[in-house]
DNA sequence: CAGGCGTGGCA
DNA sequence: TTGCCAAGCCT
């Protein structure tokens, strides 16, 4: 059976009572409201895969002291690292740096109002794309990220969750569901958005709270179970955590890391400055050619250099 | 296109 | 305590 051909609720009423809710429960996050489009694109590059609480202070930092994509764009690769701190998938950084060079050599160090320019940036894929079109320029998008799909498979198609990864279907839903006049599309956006961020969630939703409980398919169809078992992602002794260590010990340091430092213990226990990182590395026991293989993916990656002196954060 | 890619808080 | 999960992207 297709997606419901009728939906028991007019589109206009579920536009009308979620955006009614999030003009009085949005959270106040600084990269809404006043903001250049430079801010909200770090935001989202910042939020991909990485909750609010830990990108907040992080964006402030960042948008203080780098105001425009020319001034992100004019430092060094090290001190972009740096300041990503802990937010984890390093590699953004690094692609923000490079799509902040493409907006001044390409854009004139504007960033681009329209989907196809910001999709050809590095690190923006169809969702953020869509989203900096929509929340920086006022732009009639359609939006889909992992809060969206969740309401929509809920709220519409009746199911606990959506398919593992996205489907033309959802696609094709999403852009049905979206508002017609403009103004109210980007609304709708940041609306469903927040619904799914705060009510909606994947763990525990709090239907009690939820301003379309009444017209809810999944609450009508009794709550169903997933339909598949979302396969969790391992980290003990993988090369993600390994990496992630190395990571760790490059920004604490501020001149190259011997090699021989990654292996012996006894040795970088003299050095006080990344001393403690690199216990925290000795202390995943990790074989040799695991070590090497993400040594050498930093490297591949853009995230470590190598030299004689040792490994060290890209220039 | 399924899998790789960080990190830490919370149920 | 230990998985699960958070405004994805890229290959």
């Amino acid at each position: 059976m297709p997606l419901p051909a009728s939906p028991a609720v007019p589109p206009s009423v579920l536009h009308a009572t979620i955006n009614d809710w999030f003009r009085d429960e949005a959270r106040d996050l600084p990269w809404r409201g006043e903001c250049s489009a430079w801010g909200i694109l770090v935001s989202e590059i910042m939020l991909q895969q990485t909750p609010v609480v830990r990108v907040r202070p992080i964006w402030e930092q960042w948008l203080e002291r780098w105001p425009t994509p020319a001034d992100f764009a004019a430092a060094p690769a090290a001190d972009v690292l740096r300041a990503w701190g802990k937010l984890g998938y390093p590699r953004r950084a690094l692609r923000l740096h490079a799509a902040a060079a493409q907006i001044v050599a390409e854009h004139h160090g504007a960033v681009p109002d329209n989907y196809e320019q910001l999709l050809s940036l590095p690190g923006v894929g169809s969702y953020t794309a869509a989203a900096v079109a929509a929340f920086a320029y006022g732009r009639r998008t359609t939006v889909v990220d992992t809060n969206i799909r969740r309401v929509h498979a809920r709220l519409v198609i009746g199911q606990a969750l959506p398919a593992p990864a996205l489907t033309a279907a959802e696609m094709s839903l999403a852009a049905d569901l979206l508002p017609e006049a403009t103004e109210e599309s980007v609304l709708w956006n940041a609306s469903v958005m927040e619904l799914g961020a705060l009510i909606c969630t994947a763990r525990s939703p709090k239907c009690g709270q939820c301003p379309v409980f009444e017209q809810c398919a999944w609450i009508a169809a009794g709550q169903p179970e997933p339909s598949y078992i979302p396969k969790g992602q391992p980290w003990a002794g993988t090369d993600r955590q390994v990496r992630g260590a190395v990571m760790a010990v490059l920004r604490a340091a501020g001149a190259p890391v011997h090699a021989d430092l990654m292996w012996d213990a006894e040795a970088a226990s003299r050095h006080d400055e990344v001393a403690t990182e690199l216990g925290k590395l000795h202390a995943l026991n990790t074989h040799a050619p695991q070590l090497e293989r993400a040594l050498a993916g930093l490297v591949a990656d853009g995230l470590a250099q190598v030299s004689e002196a040792g490994y060290q954060l890209p220039r």
